[in-house]
DNA sequence: TTGCACACTTATTAGTAAATAAGTAATTTA
DNA sequence: TAAATTACTTATTTACTAATAAGTGTGCAA
């Protein structure tokens, strides 16, 4: 299974959004090391907006086999491997994509906010799904609303990729492993 | 009483830093506004990441001042005081510095880092010590230490800051008066 | 076999970036 | 009052940025 060179163009930026930031990186971070020119990164994506969109729209793709194959799995379950999502994350030294999107969002154009945010609303109604049903089925304890307790945790665990750059390691487990114990029975 | 160049200077670099991102803003976007040349700009701070460290020393400085003033108000007040801190930056539609600094970590230099990384302990432990006090007064409720508890609401309230901007305002009070009221008794 | 789409490269442009050297006017200090 | 310091401006440099026009080779389709 050979990845196509626009497929390889769409990882490197969304690894470079993530690990530097959207305006931290330039066609030339991706050209490079993928040992084409310049103007053939253009071709795939005139623009580095273009790059966004595509960038925003893969990850709405991964999030929805992702949700796909945990459909039959328990509450419990499907919060803990969205988590270790994040860690892993963590440990790859990048940041989660809502974040890196938000902190540049007034250099994004709207075509790129506007899948940015869909994907958003697409990981929150999800989540909030998963809680109201470990709430109906006796999963989970919260005094909140689901939505609430998904903004929560969602912020808590974004934040926590980036705070972790600042404050160390540990303190990601930290957090990952309190949202677990709040909220499980 | 007249505020310096430098002064100006910091400000509105802490203001385009949070408003659009270190890498998105230049120095023409300084000089303009404040009607000097942008050579005046490096006269005050040679270079970028000069500024960097002077805005993270003054956020420092004006939190040291901040937790002075709270000092002798009870856990529970300062608590609420501190998040509506959050609730200005968000009005104003910044992101919170820490996260700011977070997303750009890898193109600042260390010297800019160490700064930061101080900054933020600062916030951490206070926070915690906040918690802790209302804990031992009877005041707050937590089934977790004060350090997890700080860092559960520093991440939440500070990514909200960032959240909102993708999802609007409602989520921004969602969250705030969430951790008000799954904290306090 | 011709022609045409695809996936590029070569070459260039216009604009902006951070940074610095050298000069100047006003204020402070010795 | 002479000299130094402060707070700038003028002018320039080097480097990089996104973006585009025009050309090239390869392979498939009629």
């Amino acid at each position: 299974m050979s990845t196509s060179t626009r497929e390889k163009i769409i990882q490197l930026g969304d690894d470079l959004l993530r690990k530097q930031g959207f305006n931290a990186f330039s066609y030339a971070d991706i050209s490079k090391p993928l040992h084409i020119k310049n103007a053939a990164v253009h071709y795939h994506f005139p623009s580095k907006q273009d790059l966004a969109v595509a960038i925003a729209l893969w990850h709405k793709d991964i999030f929805d086999r992702f949700s796909q194959k945990m459909a039959n799995k328990e509450p419990k379950d499907r919060l803990k491997t969205f988590l270790n999502f994040y860690h892993s994350i963590h440990l790859s030294e990048k940041v989660d994509i809502i974040g890196a999107f938000a902190t540049d969002w007034h250099s994004l154009e709207s075509k790129v906010q506007t899948e940015v945010q869909e994907f958003t609303e697409l990981v929150i109604n999800w989540l909030s799904e998963l809680i109201q049903e470990g709430l109906d089925v006796g999963q989970f304890r919260t005094t909140q609303n689901a939505r609430t307790t998904a903004l929560r945790i969602l912020s808590s665990i974004f934040a926590s990729t980036q705070l972790v750059r600042i404050t160390g390691d540990h303190d990601f487990t930290r957090v990952k492993n309190s949202i677990l114990e709040e909220l499980i029975y």
